[in-house]
DNA sequence: CACTTGACCTGTCCGC
DNA sequence: TGCGGACAGGTCAAGT
């Protein structure tokens, strides 16, 4: 599921929501694997623990607490954060928009209850996330943090050094460059396939043949598409929700992933779905032409 | 080192 | 209906 501007959706809901509360309780249901730490250190480090804030890199949420230790979230393809306070019932008549109902439920890992009677609830139905604590400091050695690509919204990061970070990759294809964290992070299978349809290159080219005009290109589409993504609150295609458990909407606006079998808004053809870097992948075959020399 | 493939899990959908 | 197989938004380990 969650891509940039998922992870993104739910750092921003969390921020208003329980930024300043006080953990008093957490239930793992389902450990080590959704969460390695030993009991003592979840005592020490996350009871009585306040969230002081909610920050993002690349895919993995950073919940950081006064207690100098940060809790890590990495909700890959169907982890769910959802927050509940006191007085909502749960699972009544929750809106049309909510994909969640009763809380905690069958694929419900972690609750985390808060002093005021508040929940925040990790679930996960295909058990890939994770969640973990790592003091703040040490959050920028982690493995991952030290090989991930910048931020592609960063104003730091100019159409020149996206092209470069690029040229490491020339024999791959540009769909498996841009699936690849190292090389930028936070894009996943849904805005490689809008990004390059924004771009009007096919995903199979590989990335050595492609010109400086056509990476200038991709790196605005890549922008444009995560910003609007942002904007729409994510994209739900199953299980995706934002930390109230509503849906995001991207996908009513999306111009090819999922739309196999319908025409391209730019040409009439109709879109296809093949299969690049062993992932779906959405084209318009007379848009999107592969280029091979 | 660059690159590809399979594994991790559960649920759902599609064809027989 | 039931059953087997393919597939699903991410990442990592192991393979060539």
């Amino acid at each position: 599921m969650p891509e940039l501007p998922e992870v993104e959706t739910v750092k921003r809901g969390l921020s208003t929501l329980i930024v300043g509360k006080v953990i008093k309780i957490t239930t793992v249901r389902q450990s080590p694997k959704s969460f390695p730490n030993s009991e003592s250190s979840v005592n020490e480090f996350l009871l009585n623990a306040e969230v002081r804030s909610v920050r993002r890199r690349a895919k993995v949420l950073l919940i950081d607490l006064s207690t100098d230790y940060t809790l890590m979230v990495h909700l890959k393809m169907t982890g769910q954060l959802v927050f509940r306070g006191e007085k909502q019932a749960f699972g009544a008549g929750h809106p049309n928009d909510s994909l969640v109902g009763e809380l905690p439920d069958k694929s419900t890992r972690v609750v985390i209850t808060f002093t005021d009677g508040s929940h925040l609830f990790f679930n996960d139905q295909r058990k890939f996330g994770w969640m973990r604590l790592l003091p703040t400091e040490k959050i920028a050695y982690d493995t991952f943090m030290l090989k991930v690509g910048p931020e592609p919204l960063s104003d730091d990061l100019t159409s020149v050094e996206f092209a470069e970070r690029f040229k490491r990759r020339v024999n791959t294809s540009i769909k498996a460059a841009l699936l690849d964290q190292t090389v930028i992070a936070g894009v996943g299978n849904i805005y490689a396939d809008e990004s390059l349809w924004g771009a009007k290159i096919h995903p199979s080219t590989k990335v050595g043949l492609l010109q400086k005009k056509h990476l200038e290109k991709l790196y605005e589409e890549v922008r444009y598409v995560l910003n609007l993504a942002i904007e729409k609150g994510g994209s739900t295609d199953k299980n995706y929700v934002n930390a109230e458990g509503k849906k995001g909407s991207y996908i009513d606006f999306a111009r090819v992933f999922r739309r196999e079998g319908l025409p391209c808004s730019r040409c009439q053809t109709t879109i296809i779905k093949l299969k690049v870097a062993g992932r779906g992948t959405h084209i318009c075959p007379y848009c999107q032409k592969e280029q091979t020399t």
